[in-house]
DNA sequence: TGCCCCTGATTGTCTGACAACCAGACAAGG
DNA sequence: CCTTGTCTGGTTGTCAGACAATCAGGGGCA
């Protein structure tokens, strides 16, 4: 039986990491040290290693002698995601077709369960929680990494672009046919299928 | 003029990068806080953060109350290394064919200028740059970045495997056809030679 | 209006301390 | 002999407090 222990650092990165996801702090605000220190009630180096964290995640971004900030993820840097992205999810494409993966379909599953006020970024969790599921099933320890690094970045600039997804129930429609082509193959148009989801939707 | 400012940590980050890379620290070798804070001459936090930022990077692994301790870089890490790099040399083929890259073949000309009793690492680290020049001139921050995360993993894996090259002057020729091809084109001939001088090489 | 200086806020790094955790050694008990 | 309990020493994780360095903004002066 394996235990996880949560440490001071990992737990203020995970409660920052959902702030900045939530789309709640503007992008460029200035997440000080000192204020973060007093309100959470830790010591100002704990702030520094939970924020150092979140900037190799690339969910904040810092430069010398300045707070840390929530960077503008700008079309340009959804399009450069999106670049490196393909080839990862064609991969997983590959490795995946001809298998049922039930985390990313629970991952639908509760996507589809959503209310329909519920907010926008939990929208885009579950969403990308499900693709994150279907990468893990490739069994790659580095794509699942690499994946981790840009669906971070991604995910934060879908959250604040409302207009991609209007219809939620079309929204779970595509994603199950894409889960569904892709448990069933054949590999082709598995691929295809994957090709054709990330040019136009996410 | 922009000037470059080194901070305390990032000095150390380096100093320790060098050194994990240049194969020095036997793979689990304890890095402790206090020894690295005693021999460097700065303060602890300064090396937890230099120590998380290089555990970001892959070059060093940490758990829960143990030291920070080079890992193990196996023939499996490799491959999955690999399996994930492959398409990302692919972009940079299909981005770069066509133009000569003269920070690649500046990397090039160092490896070919290298003494014939100059370290293994240095032969490493000349190859990968010309690899990572290639890669930064298809102009993709991302794929910039997510390479990065590969090549140092890589390289700490290639430091221990010294049986990949054994003539310089055959590695120095295969690179440099590569070069030649990926200037002048055509683009599946471009693409072609980097698949199989990935799966031939490293 | 532009420049310089000062002030306040913040980051970067430090010192020193203590709690928590871990491995290893040793003693005691069954 | 094996298992459990306790202790010791070493290290990490986190803290409080301090000071140097950097920066932005505001005010004063030419």
């Amino acid at each position: 039986m394996i235990l996880k222990p949560v440490s001071t650092v990992e737990a203020l990165a995970e409660a920052l990491r959902t702030r900045v996801l939530s789309g709640e702090i503007p992008a460029g605000t200035p997440l000080t040290e000192q204020e973060l220190s007093a309100l959470y009630g830790v010591a100002r180096p704990t702030v520094r290693e939970a924020l150092a964290a979140l900037v190799h995640e690339g969910l904040l971004r810092r430069e010398r002698n300045r707070s840390a900030y929530v960077p503008e993820v700008t079309t340009a840097d959804l399009d450069d995601l999106m670049y490196v992205r393909r080839p990862l999810e064609d991969l997983m494409a590959v490795a995946v077709t001809g298998n049922r993966v039930l985390a990313a379909e629970a991952a639908l599953d509760r996507l589809a369960g959503l209310d329909a006020a519920a907010p926008w970024a939990d929208v885009v969790a579950c969403h990308m929680a499900m693709h994150a599921a279907l990468i893990e099933a490739a069994g790659s320890p580095r794509l699942v990494r690499l994946y981790a690094a840009l669906a971070a970045e991604t995910r934060l600039g879908l959250v604040r672009l409302r207009d991609v997804y209007d219809d939620r129930e079309e929204l779970v429609a595509e994603h199950r046919a894409l889960l569904d082509v892709i448990a069933k193959g054949p590999l082709e148009a598995a691929r295809r299928a994957v090709r054709d989801h990330l040019n136009w939707r996410t």
